[in-house]
DNA sequence: CTGAAAGCGCTAACAT
DNA sequence: ATGTTAGCGCTTTCAG
């Protein structure tokens, strides 16, 4: 910067100011200073900025896996939306873990970012402290059915579980099948099922089949424990799967094999991702606003904020689709 | 990091040198730093190492887009890859601009990274100079039909191309349809269509169908454009996807239109992506290593290097999957 | 194995 | 609209 000065003709302060689009400067030491600048190939220390200033343009982004869509749209959400202010965001899966969370989550701080965009409300103690002491934002995404330590945006699986149940036993259905995927790590299908089941049970419904693969989401993984539950000698009316990735490998496994679908058995998934739209029947599930949440977390760290007490809870609606396969 | 000092009574220096786990501390001495980081809540301030060390353990990645699975399983890889080395992602999507790529070249640079990883090995000629001019280490991933700046990890596109081509011929197939999306920004797809329209060519094919829509790759546009295809009077033997998403689509529309696949017209993807097992009916594709490529072009950033001049081209193997399509 | 001094490259705060 | 001074929190270098 020095040295860009020097070329410039003017103090470093000055570049300094150019670079960063501070304060005011006149236009034709604007262009100087940016001519120098690419003359001497210099470019911006950001980490010599953001220890003088306080105040970085980073945001630290832990999801709890890459491989499954819904992570990557909000992903997407995050990255479009923190690009357009400014923002850089620095990432770390954690798997489902929450002690693999903690460590990532002190990682992070060691940037010192502007916030946080944590998945779920459930966090470590250790996590909780160092929030609390640090006073850094923090985002959590994808529930809102709890409360935030400060912030979350996403949708009430609650209540995504409950109108599935509803509707299925308005349909007439009355024994149950739920397949689900990663081992129950993933908290947010568990909120979803478990609604599920309570409203089942007081519908007068039955849960006679479940199974769970450890192994990540995917159409393969549901089109397996489909078969798997086909195969017992009284199978259900209806299966509630996880996710739409899972439902689609059910789909698919009834089209291979003859299954008629929802005659002999109705499916309903959740999340209403994109490619379900190219499948040969319509699947029956709940619309989650993915990328939104991405964008309104990242949104709402990018604003400066006002009252830094105020809890905020943003609830995104989720939309009941029925499709062919109830 | 002074107050961790005090009450642990030992130098600031000691603690700097604990945090990093550099230089010899004898056991106790460690012990009471770090207790005295927990009990005051200290998190380490790497902005601030960072501009003292010059070697900072972040590194740049920018991707074309999140949209596709194939880009997020490459993010998997090196997110891991990099994880488990000490090192941190930040990362920005260029949506298959060049102009935004430059953008965030630039950007990413200022924090100092130990490295950058790029998609393709088609950059600006800006790009190349900052590349030269601040000698990061640059890391060019998916494509390595072509030269690099410095190391490539990929796949050749042209050989896929041009084995899937011959595959089609040696079926029997004359004309042929070829369904593509991202409006042509996706060079390496357009790469593999260079080369298979060439080879078709050669052997007395005829290229009698092209379709691209400006959308992001989807099952959904897959069926669609294929849909158009088969509409005109004269539609071909077999298409040629640039994706499995496509692929997959279009065998959605097959199968839910009573279309006989491979008899009336046959398929063939690129990338064998994981959800292929679970469609009713095998595709024919290239299968690539994406995750494979991130964790390799992330185990080479991370890794010290011998000859900084050196080029490296690394080719990872794709793999020719004959399905039930062609 | 531990400590003291100097300074990394930038920005806040104030001055002009 | 631009310059001056002080210092952010750490690591390098050298000393012991």
């Amino acid at each position: 910067m020095h040295d860009v000065a020097r070329v410039a003709g003017v103090s470093q302060m000055t570049v300094s100011r150019v670079m960063r689009g501070a304060g005011y400067i006149s236009r034709a030491v604007r262009e100087q200073v940016n001519n120098a600048a690419r003359e001497i190939g210099y470019v911006h220390n950001r980490l010599a900025g953001g220890i003088s200033s306080y105040d970085n343009p980073l945001v630290g982004v832990v999801l709890p896996t890459l491989q499954n869509r819904v992570f990557t749209e909000v992903l997407s959400g995050i990255s479009d939306t923190l690009n357009t202010a400014g923002l850089r965001p620095v990432f770390g899966v954690s798997e489902y873990s929450q002690s693999a969370e903690e460590e990532l989550v002190f990682d992070l701080l060691s940037w010192r970012p502007r916030g946080l965009i944590l998945p779920g409300l459930e966090h470590s103690e250790s996590v909780r402290r160092i929030v609390e002491q640090t006073g850094v934002r923090v985002a959590e995404i994808m529930d809102t059915d709890g409360e935030p330590m400060t912030a979350s945006f996403g949708v009430s699986h609650v209540d995504a579980g409950r109108e599935m149940a509803t509707h299925l036993l308005e349909r007439g259905y009355r024994s149950f099948g739920y397949i689900a995927s990663q081992g129950g790590h993933d908290l947010r299908a568990t909120k979803r099922f478990e609604a599920f089941a309570s409203r089942i049970r007081d519908g007068g419904g039955l849960l006679i089949a479940q199974r769970m693969s450890k192994a990540t989401s995917s159409m393969v993984a549901g089109r397996q424990l489909t078969m798997e539950v086909l195969a017992h000698s009284d199978p259900p009316d209806a299966i509630y799967y996880a996710n739409d990735d899972l439902a689609a490998g059910g789909l698919m496994h009834c089209l291979a094999n003859g299954v008629d679908i929802p005659g002999q058995v109705a499916s309903a998934g959740c999340n209403g991702l994109g490619f379900l739209a190219a499948l040969p029947m319509k699947i029956t599930t709940t619309h989650t606003p993915r990328y939104e949440i991405g964008v309104s977390a990242a949104e709402w760290i990018s604003t400066p904020l006002n009252d830094p007490a105020e809890k905020l809870i943003e609830r995104l609606d989720t939309k009941f689709l029925i499709g062919e396969t109830t």
